[in-house]
DNA sequence: AATGAATGAGTGTTCATTCAT
DNA sequence: CATGAATGAACACTCATTCAT
């Protein structure tokens, strides 16, 4: 991951991380609602509890919020990505899978403004922040390319691309962030992950 | 679809609907390439060969311009709903599938930019606006989810949930518009196409 | 001269011209006055009867207004040389000597302003801006130097280093438009010139 | 001189006088290396080893520091003049006069700095900073003016206006300062010193 | 019907100064 | 005595929109 240096003059450092992590979530609430070049900074700082001169104590430039969301969501996706390695641990092929979109799903879930963020942010952002928020994607399409292709090694799944399928679970991730109040209609978190999974194991479980 | 009454003060209708069209292929163009915000009135009206004030005669806002790319692709939107509708008529349910995927796929594929600008555009976009972009996408998701309920009730698919596989669909569409960079370096469009529609299959086609 | 081409959005080539030419002198006067730094847009915009929009389309930044400054000093600058060039022509060396710091002398008091600014600006300004005002001030000193030397080659003139004088002489000018305030209590304008000619003479002029 | 009271909130007052000679001699420093406006109370503060309100205890606000600077100044000026009169004591006019430029023009060379500095925001100053700085220079001119009426009186110089030439003999040593890096293509400051001083001389010594 | 100069609220950002600890 | 987080007015600059011509 490109690591940013931000500037700030805090010398207190649990200080500024603790307001960093207020600032960068209260923006990107507000990124999500109403947009990054139609969110102001004074709206940011009002919403912090800040002043605007304050706010910039904190971070360096507006830009920086940005990178600060990945910064964050690039320590969220390390930690989702260890847990999912940890969790499926000895699982068999298809529970392995069956765990890693589960816990996948609810991290997206949970997480979804950042993701929202980020797929939004993708299309305007500068090349380097893009592609920081592209490479957290791959990551995880190849996370599960390797899923799938144990799975065929192993003799459990029959897949034709297991590359493709990869990436139309993260997908179907993607889609529960930004397509949320739409599905909500009809799912619950609960639902649209069992059926996403069954389906997608219905596609590729061998039958014997 | 909602319209939206945009102020003019011109009397030559035939005369405003031709610079409008104008007006917003233009602005549409522009917004694809440096984005909604970045683009200004003045570079619009450079564009269109007029200049600021004759601009505002033929529309009342900036954000107007969003509303007529958004009527401007809803024509499309429309036409090619028409047409699958056409082309699958008296074909078998897998046939009508391959069919509408592969139609579908394509008019995205072509249309990309306005698919780009419309799914980026929905997030920042007044309530009417989100509504009108989302409703086409139902609209779709609505069209694929009746192709598969025939060939349920025609014994040919077994699908447990047809509206989510619908959606699937529609998402795979959308991959296809804005993780393209990323797909083209492994599939052309056709691979894609075929590789999905056989995946899709798999899940659903009833074994005999 | 380095020219630098200033963003403006007018058509109406008479109206830029004449606007930047009110802007040029009252900004030149609010610098002389408070300084460049400590003199904002907006008292410019304000001092110009214009609003700061309007401001700005005649210019492109602050900046651009030492630019102006400087090329309005070049023109002048241009125009004082070609005629104190003209006035000498035929006279004698002492003549011309006594012509030209005469009418240098003069300019400076009547362009007074720009002098002090340009004075001022040389020492926090961008390069080239620092080396196009050095630029005319040595041409300056050329000039001199080369009618002192013309005297030295005709035999009015005992000069040991005929430069120094030059520079001297441009100093002196100098100092007209940065102490005037103070050479006022003891000199009139014409006292000034008369005095530092004599001198000059007395210093230079070979004694028959 | 005209002495300001400086806010501050030091009871020690060795230590109040210790850290602001420290204090008005980084400022001096920085502002001669950046500028008055560009260097931030920050930078001052750090430069001193003194947090932000250490460094208000001493000094009431920013342009205190431009009046410790000119206060610093006119200890050096007062220096001179001293020396400068102590150095002539029994000596002929002519020696007087070559021995006070010298001296002084070495000055000028040692504090290049300092002279800048106060020549450039003298034109921002307050009335009163502006009068300080101006008055050390009149001082120096009446130096010089009394030396070349002595050399008058003793029939050794004939000078129409002593006052005119003691200005001009303080303009040139302003122009060592501030053309420096032109003048020194050409000369050496012991050139510079001894052709300037032999013009003078030249111009005003009685022939014999 | 067209022009384009003018408007002015709004943007992100800075920095001298204060004051609770 | 020292600290340094907080303040907020000020800055240069932008741009969607209006309206006299």
């Amino acid at each position: 991951m490109i690591k940013k240096q931000i500037r700030h003059s805090i010398n207190d450092k649990s200080l500024l991380a603790k307001r960093r992590h207020q600032i960068c979530k209260v923006a990107t609430e507000l990124f999500m609602a109403q947009g990054f070049r139609e969110t102001g900074m004074r709206a940011i700082a009002e919403a912090c509890g800040l002043t605007i001169g304050a706010l910039y104590r904190y971070i360096g430039s507006k830009d920086d919020l940005l990178w600060l969301s990945t910064e964050y969501g690039d320590s969220y996706h390390k930690q989702l990505l260890q847990k999912m390695k940890e969790r499926v641990k000895g699982l068999s092929p298809v529970e392995a899978l069956r765990e890693s979109i589960r816990m996948y799903f609810q991290n997206v879930d949970e997480m979804q403004g950042l993701y929202n963020l980020h797929n939004h942010i993708v299309w305007t952002a500068s090349k380097e922040l893009r592609q920081s928020i592209f490479d957290r994607e791959i990551q995880k399409v190849e996370y599960f390319n390797r899923l799938l292709i144990e799975g065929v090694n192993a003799g459990e799944f029959e897949v034709e691309d297991t590359y493709l399928m990869a990436h139309n679970i993260v997908m179907a991730a993607n889609a529960w962030a930004n397509r949320r109040w739409l599905l909500r209609k009809r799912y619950t978190l609960e639902d649209y992950i069992r059926k996403q999974t069954d389906s997608i194991l219905a596609t590729i479980q061998v039958k014997r």
